[in-house]
DNA sequence: CTGGACCTTCCAGTGCAGGGGAAGGTCAAG
DNA sequence: CTTGACCTTCCCCTGCACTGGAAGGTCCAG
């Protein structure tokens, strides 16, 4: 299939698939006479994967390290189950720094709830920050 | 005072102090008969200022908007709270989707603990993603 | 044979907040 | 008078995942 209907067939734009290419997550694929790339079908599982993969918040290069596993042969299991592991971790963190900071932000928007200009100190700027 | 004292004194870089002056965060400092910028040290003071709205998450064109009214003779009280409220609802909005992707990603972890590699289809890639 | 839809490569830009480093000027101490 | 620390402007680079567009080749219908 031409690289219009891949992209088609797997909801995606031409411009994704080559720069997946040359990221290192599509392989070449084969070359009709006049240069047109001519993808296998299967591709569009592999596409699939990639983007239940990118939902997952996992990056280009994980996801690329997962594919190399599966192409050199291997079962990819033991590394996907750790990288959910540590997207999981990452997660757990960045919703605890998220919420610090809205309690933080939560307090100083309660400061500026009652608002007294006269208090402010132009070379402060605003004292409620 | 120069801009190397005060990076110093305000805990920044002169890379980052040029990068605020031409981004209209900083005014153009007066120069010596030399060319160096001589600052005054009221600057601290908006430095520090521009500090805590970044710790709050706001992004410097958020922050030249306060600025950019204080500058103008008015006290930014209003808007500034304005700002901390859309703050607080983007992070709420934020937290939420993190959580409702920590919910999927744990279950895919949970899927892929009890690891089967044989009955992964090498051209799905993975069947717990 | 012409038009339009498709394809090719290559280069550049997006947004964010700076950082790196070159080439050259300035200032104070020794 | 030289050394070294500091300053100036200038332009490019970083990370991330694409996106836009130019210049040109290919394929098929009418």
């Amino acid at each position: 299939m031409r690289i219009g209907e891949l992209a088609e067939a797997s909801s995606t734009t031409t411009k994704t698939l080559r720069f997946y290419e040359e990221a290192g997550l599509l392989p070449a694929p084969n070359r009709t006479a006049s240069g047109y790339r001519d993808y296998d079908p299967d591709v569009v599982a592999r596409l699939n994967f990639i983007r239940r993969s990118r939902t997952a918040g996992l990056s280009l290069a994980q996801i690329r390290e997962v594919l190399d596993i599966r192409d050199s042969g291997s079962a990819p299991c033991q590394h996907v189950h750790e990288l959910l592991e540590d997207r999981l971790a990452g997660l757990d963190r960045q919703i605890a720094e998220l919420q610090a900071l809205r309690a933080t932000v939560a307090q100083l928007r309660d400061a500026a709830t009652s608002v007294e200009p006269a208090d402010c100190d132009p070379v402060l700027v605003c004292r409620y920050l």
